[in-house]
DNA sequence: TGTACATCAGTGAACGCGCGTTCACTGATGTAC
DNA sequence: TGTACATCAGTGAACGCGCGTTCACTGATGTAC
């Protein structure tokens, strides 16, 4: 049919640069980060060895691609789950870290990617704006929540939001990635987060019965 | 002079399992735990590279081996920290914690080998045990710190002790490594932990008083 | 609409290289007597 | 103490292989007129 996207393809590929993330993507899912060559992700496009010489540099400048779309995926994902925050900040900032692990539980490949290749985060210049972009959505939401707790105890609002991607990330790495580098445990890594934002927004003054009355 | 540590070796190398393993040390730092060949790793201990197969069925086993002394080293390091918990639980806590963070900012190679070599954690049983040994001693503390909290609030210290390593291994490898992976902080990882984990202990009912008595 | 031509994204052959791994070997060490 | 011998941990040559990368090329596409 005309209108398939397995038809035979011609001399030219048309889409390329994309069979080629694609490919990376399901190497890295089988063999992790570094378990592939530049040349087996032409095959897997099923182009020749030379052909991705055309989009990329080498295997670090696809990689790094990978990672930039991973931190645009993560922060589309954490922005639609905290809905600026509505209806409640608290419920929200829950979601938001639910869908990091949910993240990185269904897309273990971008994860391994952004954070296991071993790419500096400054190696290009789109790839740390796309992390700080995706961090930024985190810092949005402590922000507000943070505008919740008692004046007293209203921590810095980057403090905090370091706090929960470190707790977030730690968690996800350890127990909550979707591949075979998951360590078992005898609940699941959601239960186990938000348990410990739980705990600690009540180390903030967040009154219990507040956010019970949130989830 | 005869007990120079590097007089000339004869034919036989005398101490190549150890000698690889510093060598595989050397080069993890330099260009990652996947960034050089088992090949390499035998030139740099001095030897052919036939020769590592008297040790290692492969780089991987090396790289494993890495791995569980890399365990050992922060089993030894957490423990040393911990003291029995003296001679407050509170304090020898965060002393932990800040352990945990020295070790990964002091040895970025047996940290990226344990964490970031993409092996999975239970490849190898000897792996499997150390890395498990090392967990036990946060699990301790943890335990030690929940029998001082309200028995109301107390909570399982398995899970206590899981949001701790969770945590405190997220910042280490976000914000507190040794090496070039490192993000930038307005603040250093210590003080991000060490304030997440007053935060967090106060969340489970911890008297402020209490902790700053014990700091 | 048709044609000429520039541009672009592929091909495939070629190259040198280092790797992983095996193998028969060699020389050092340890031990039985 | 000395000698014979087994064992062990290295050597270095060899192999086939896949990789990275370059290059002249080719065929498809887009566009000017």
């Amino acid at each position: 049919m005309a209108w398939s996207k397995d038809r035979e393809r011609g001399y030219h590929h048309g889409n390329l640069r994309e069979a080629l993330i694609r490919a990376a993507l399901a190497l890295i899912q089988q063999k992790g980060p570094h378990g592939f060559s530049f040349a087996e992700a032409a095959r897997a496009a099923g182009v020749s060895a030379a052909a991705p010489y055309r989009h990329f540099r080498g295997l670090d400048e696809l990689l790094a691609d990978v990672a930039r779309l991973g931190f645009q995926k993560l922060e589309q994902a954490l922005a639609a789950a905290w809905q600026d925050g509505q209806p409640h900040a608290f419920a929200a900032f829950e979601r938001v870290g639910r869908a990091y692990l949910e993240f990185a539980r269904s897309e273990p490949a971008l994860y391994a990617a952004m954070f296991e290749a071993g790419l500096p985060p400054d190696l290009d210049a789109d790839l740390r704006k796309a992390a700080d972009r995706a961090f930024a959505v985190l810092r949005t939401a402590s922000e507000a929540v943070a505008q919740r707790l008692p004046k007293d105890r209203r921590p810095p609002a980057l403090m905090m939001s370091l706090h929960i991607w470190g707790l977030t990330h730690g968690i996800a790495s350890l127990f909550g990635r979707g591949d075979r580098g998951r360590r078992k445990l005898p609940m699941t890594a959601e239960e186990l987060l938000e348990a410990a934002i739980l705990i600690y927004l009540q180390g903030l003054g967040l009154e219990l019965a507040e956010a019970e009355k949130n989830s």
